[in-house]
DNA sequence: GCCAACGTTGGC
DNA sequence: GCCAACGTTGGC
């Protein structure tokens, strides 16, 4: 079983949206990075766990943990014109877009910033961390995952 | 294949 | 809004 970390604007879809969908699941869509698409396409695995990370927000970091519940497959939204997401260039006989399905496990009462994120000294190796870091999907190592799960405030 | 120009991300 | 760091595009 692998870790993850996913990253998600909350004025597009923060997990505030994920936790009013049915069933608290939806599928990630939108991600037009080649590398986080492979991982999605390649390695994520249902029962894979994945924190939900806020960006570009006044309080960027972690504000839960998601599950995968579906493995990769096709991006719909890359076929459709009227989307955002179209891709004129994604061919629905070869695609270039995937996507996952994920479901809310926990949503934090408080977030897990960056700011406390970079004051851990071990966690100086993290992905997310590391200087101009702006992969949307990135591998969290066991090591990692279970370190920031005891930060969790209850 | 090189690389300049341009677009995007995302913290601050 | 600024800007550093990346990724992508396209001419050559």
């Amino acid at each position: 079983m692998a870790y993850w970390l996913m990253k998600s604007e909350p004025s597009v879809s923060g997990i505030e949206h994920l936790k009013a969908m049915p069933k608290q699941r939806d599928h990630w869509e939108g991600v037009r990075n080649y590398q986080a698409r492979n991982m999605m396409r390649d390695q994520m695995k249902i029962g894979d766990l994945a924190f939900f990370y806020h960006s570009n927000c006044p309080v960027p970091g972690i504000v839960g943990v998601i599950e995968i519940v579906k493995e990769g497959y096709p991006d719909p939204k890359a076929f459709d014109p009227q989307s955002k997401y179209f891709d004129s260039k994604s061919d629905p006989e070869n695609p270039r877009w995937f996507v996952v399905d994920v479901q809310l496990q926990k949503m934090f009462d408080e977030v897990i910033s960056l700011q406390e994120l970079r004051a851990q000294h071990v966690l100086a190796d993290m992905w997310i961390l590391r200087r101009g870091s702006r992969l949307s999907i990135t591998p969290v190592t066991a090591a990692e995952w279970k370190y920031i799960i005891k930060m969790i405030k209850s």
